[in-house]
DNA sequence: GCGTTTTCATGACATTTGTCATGAGTAATG
DNA sequence: CATTACTCATGACAAATGTCATGAAAACGC
């Protein structure tokens, strides 16, 4: 099908994952293809940006939740950057929140953990060619699901709160009353049917909202 | 160094994982290996112990947080059963309790996955030969990190209390009146040096006790 | 410019959560 | 059998959390 034939330079590839053995195995497995080069690999989205304009790849495969800069962060990066790469998102996460905002920031390739190697390949030579690849499980699930009900304060307080920190503390850091940060929680906890902050952060992670 | 020749029978290994990607990756590079043969794959501990009786493997390569049954629990299984398979535990977590459990549990090594693969064939050549190999960050740690102070109770409630359910609930589904689930919690969190319950849950699971 | 909507903020109040003292029953340990 | 640790319970109080009514300020469409 494809024009280009295999015989051609092979695809130039760059992954970005902080787990050392996954990011080494799946390196290994594909430099093993003969139509794909692993030319560089990255710990995190900050080193994943230089060696990208290092090294000029043609797809990026990297995971989502990351040190230093995310993934999703790294995908907006490559869009306004002047590269040419194409971006594939690979996680664990079947989260519709995530796969939007993937989408969001320009990426063509949206991939589970949960699939076998040889998807990853195939997705790797197929959105070279100019295709998207997404997960067939989440396509459908991402619309039905709908927006991320939250606004941007509502997110930033919840996801401390999830984290242990009282209503004090979260006040004093982001320089508001306690009363107005109790307030935000409780807006959050009601937009999302949850009893109280922490069942109301774990709902929001699970959908990928945090 | 090794006494047994390379040209001998190989290693017969069994990898359980939950995540395809990975596990299909260590599996392929792994049997690349002279020495080494992959001869069973499961993505639960259920499943990777009957297929360790059916294909009885030298060494099983497991991790711990799995469904149906842990890598901990699979370990336990194979100790009290009758096959002669070493345990070797892969897990993304560095928690002294985790490690503590595999080591009762009858683990001969125990390596993260922040290590380079190469490690891992290593391992199984190291652990087939009778040695054992803990990662040596973990091996300072586990010691000075202590025992796990919480009681039963404590444990349970102050997990469920990390899902985000109130004391009412847990009280309700543990057929306990309510000031004695918050009586265990106090102690949870007193013993943890926790501010809260959240707070405490997160420490608790940041070093593999619950 | 004017209404409308959204976001952000505050204080008052009710409820939940955390602490502490105290005590009874039970199981395990030496 | 004395000691120790764990479990479960009360009640009283302090502190944190959740709810609600209310309003200021910015953003948007018309």
């Amino acid at each position: 099908m494809s024009i280009v034939s295999k015989s051609e330079k092979p695809i130039r590839v760059l992954i970005a994952e902080d787990q050392t053995m996954l990011r080494g195995a799946l390196a290994a497995l594909l430099d093993l293809e003969r139509d794909i080069a692993v030319v560089a690999q990255a710990a995190n989205g900050r080193e994943a940006l230089r060696l990208a304009s290092e090294f000029a790849p043609d797809i990026v495969i990297t995971d989502i939740e990351m040190p230093e800069r995310s993934g999703l962060e790294l995908a907006s990066d490559l869009k306004s950057g002047n590269g040419k790469a194409r971006v594939i998102i690979l996680t664990t996460f079947a989260r519709p929140g995530y796969l939007r905002r993937a989408l969001d920031a320009g990426a063509c390739g949206y991939l589970l953990k949960e699939r076998p190697v040889s998807e990853l390949a195939e997705a790797v030579r197929r959105v070279h060619a100019g295709l998207r690849v997404i997960d067939p499980t989440l396509a459908a699930d991402a619309w039905n699901a709908g927006e991320d009900p939250l606004s941007d304060r509502e997110r930033q307080i919840l996801n401390r709160a999830g984290e242990g920190h009282s209503s004090a503390e979260i006040a004093a850091h982001l320089r508001l009353s306690e009363g107005t940060v109790r307030n935000y929680l409780s807006d959050a906890i009601n937009k999302l049917g949850a009893t109280n902050r922490i069942d109301a952060a774990r709902i929001a992670r699970s959908r990928g909202w945090l």
